[in-house]
DNA sequence: GCTGCCTGCCC
DNA sequence: ATTCTGC
DNA sequence: GCAGAATGGGCAGGCAGC
């Protein structure tokens, strides 16, 4: 059983150094050194977690709630310090000055946990009196990591994949095996359950054998985006399947057949931690249906229409991958992401399901009737995946794919998709399999943000800035806020805060030359949403361009540029050549809706 | 009982 | 989500 | 090209405070 303190050394280690293959040489020695139950944990804490994804396990107490509860002890300086380290795990560290014995590894795991259990009227102070006493019985370097793991943000420059390479390292020397370890857990995304098999006697056996189950999340498989239609020519010489691109909410089906046994034989340590109702290995009555997101989450509560279209249609049991799109039936009309959002919820979902009905379109499947076909080739899955559906009514639909070799019928396609008002195409490799978890070029989008007639830039005026977190932080900004102009008022409104499309060597330049124009208070020209304030205000001088998929407006707030902003904001330039008053007016912004 | 702040999670 | 960066 | 770490808008829900 290791202290909290060894650990901490090896994530300093990790930190101190850049390169991947050091860091898994690191972790390879720890999972030697450490046993079965160290290394669970610690794997978990890699992940800022205390169980798995599919685990709903959350601290509910961030960076402003653990400001809040060591400004009671230490004051302002918590505030001034994680100002100037761009991170609160390092501002804690300087702050403490304990001499303890420390915590054990497993310890720091427990009082983790607490802090994921207390819920309810207190549970505030409750949370932020737990994180204190922990803290009190740590060391600075303990308590940087105890901080940074509760904020939810290690920076230790590595995670999930790293320690993948680290169980392939230390079971044959290098990192040949890591597609087994791949394989493995993108079967089971619980990195404990496969750390404690890597700990096992015959490990790559064990790790062999973990497969599918359905009731259990797989890892979904990620697109990598491409910006011409060429660059699939060049990925995709001769065959490629096409299928639309939906903008909604990815959702894996699972059908849980009857046969199956219960799925309480994958032991994770938490859940002699965990309390009963979030313990679904537990397995007292397996359901029918569930359904996950992209990041494993479980929402099989929030679409009861697709749960009962997955009992009725065929298929025993099976896995299926497929995205959740409100339906607008009288207009048969896809409806808008923000729309769609709006039933991902926990209560009033009968209401809800009157105004924005949803169907789950169904594009792959990864296991039927008691077998796993991840590694069956993409065109053969669909075919599988057809033979599901019969003609009749169903919240589960058949999402419609082309084969071809011709860029031209692509191109065709994709205008047409985005006629339906789709977000573009998705293009596959016919001959792969199902990788669970990659992101590579197999799977390609290309979104209607690439056509120059269709995408959204805008020159913004830039109204202040942001401290930066993290690597930003020596920059000493991290963010710009951008508006509009509003000729009417003669006042420049704030839009959207725009932290991406920006070099290292960028960042320079602009917190120079922003900084010649920094202003004490919010200039009287300028209105600004409360929630975007900005660490410092400039006058409204420099224009920028920015781009964007598309301009939103947010219902909650339309008091500032009304409610207008934009999803997701990238810098294309910065400085232009401009006055003020040229930059995008609110109306025109407002015509840029679609 | 209402509102604002915070958090987590979608994209 | 997008984008940048070290390896 | 991979993996990781910066950063975006906006939705629901939980809790504190009034």
């Amino acid at each position: 059983m290791i202290s909290f303190l060894k650990a901490s050394e090896i994530f300093q280690s990790i930190e101190s150094i850049s390169s991947r293959n050091e860091m898994t040489v690191i972790l390879a020695e720890a999972v030697r050194v450490l046993d079965e139950k160290d290394i669970q944990v610690f794997s978990y804490l890699v992940q800022g977690r205390v169980a798995p994804m599919f685990i709903p396990a959350e601290y509910n107490l961030s960076e402003k709630g653990l400001i809040n509860a060591l400004s009671n002890v230490y004051g302002n300086e918590v505030s001034v310090l994680r100002k100037k380290e761009g991170d609160l795990g390092s501002a804690v560290e300087k702050l403490v000055d304990h001499k303890t014995k420390g915590l054990s590894l497993i310890g720091v795991y427990e009082a983790l946990w607490t802090v994921v259990n207390s819920q309810g009227s207190g549970s505030v102070d409750i949370k932020a009196q737990i994180f204190l006493n922990t803290v009190k019985q740590m060391s600075p370097l303990e308590a940087r990591y105890f901080t940074r793991i509760i904020v939810g943000s290690l920076r230790l420059g590595c995670s999930t994949r790293t320690l993948l390479d680290a169980f392939s390292m230390f079971l044959v020397g290098d990192k040949s095996k890591r597609d087994v370890m791949d394989k493995a857990y993108g079967s089971c995304a619980d990195i404990g359950y496969i750390a404690s098999l890597v700990k096992e006697d015959n490990p790559l056996k064990h790790l062999e054998e973990v497969v599918p189950i359905p009731g259990i999340p797989i890892l979904s498989r990620l697109v990598e985006r491409v910006k011409s239609f060429d660059e699939v020519k060049d990925r995709f010489p001769s065959t490629f399947m096409v299928q639309p691109k939906y903008d909604g909410l990815r959702c894996q089906i699972h059908k849980i057949g009857d046969s199956q046994k219960s799925l309480s034989e994958r032991i994770w340590f938490g859940r002699q931690t965990a309390p009963s109702h979030i313990d679904m290995f537990g397995g007292v009555q397996v359901p029918k249906v569930k359904l996950f997101t992209r990041n494993l989450e479980d929402i099989t509560d929030m679409f009861p229409e697709v749960v009962e279209s997955a009992i009725n249609m065929g298929g025993d049991s099976f896995i299926l991958d497929s995205e959740v799109v409100g339906w607008n039936a009288k207009e048969k009309k896809f409806l808008s992401y923000q729309d769609t959002m709006t039933r991902r919820r926990k209560y009033g979902i009968e209401e809800r399901q009157q105004n924005i009905p949803v169907n789950a379109f169904a594009f792959d499947v990864m296991y039927l009737d008691g077998k796993e076909i991840l590694n069956r080739k993409t065109g053969e899955r669909f075919e599988n995946l057809e033979k599901l559906f019969e003609k009749g009514e169903s919240s589960i639909q058949l999402s419609p794919v082309y084969i071809t070799n011709e860029v031209e019928e692509l191109r065709e396609l994709f205008k047409e998709y985005i006629g339906m008002g789709l977000e573009g195409v998705i293009v596959k490799d016919v001959d792969g399999g199902y990788s669970p978890g990659a992101r590579d070029f197999e799977w390609i989008k290309i979104k209607k943000s690439i056509d120059n007639n269709l995408v959204d830039t805008v020159d913004l005026v830039v109204l202040g800035y942001y401290l930066g977190s993290g690597k930003r932080s020596k920059f000493g900004i991290g963010a710009i806020l951008g508006g509009v102009y509003n000729p009417d008022s003669e006042t420049y409104e704030s839009v959207t805060k725009i932290g991406t499309g920006i070099t290292d060597e960028q960042w320079g330049t602009i917190k120079g030359r922003l900084d010649t124009i920094v202003v004490k208070e919010k200039p009287k020209n300028v209105a600004i949403e409360g929630i975007m304030k900005p660490d410092v205000f400039v006058s409204p001088e420099v224009v920028i361009t920015v781009d964007a998929d598309e301009v939103s407006v947010n219902r909650k707030s339309e008091s500032v540029a009304r409610g207008l902003s934009l999803r997701f904001p990238r810098l294309i330039e910065f400085d232009r050549d401009k006055n003020p008053e040229d930059a995008t007016t609110i109306d025109e912004l407002l015509l840029m809706k679609k």
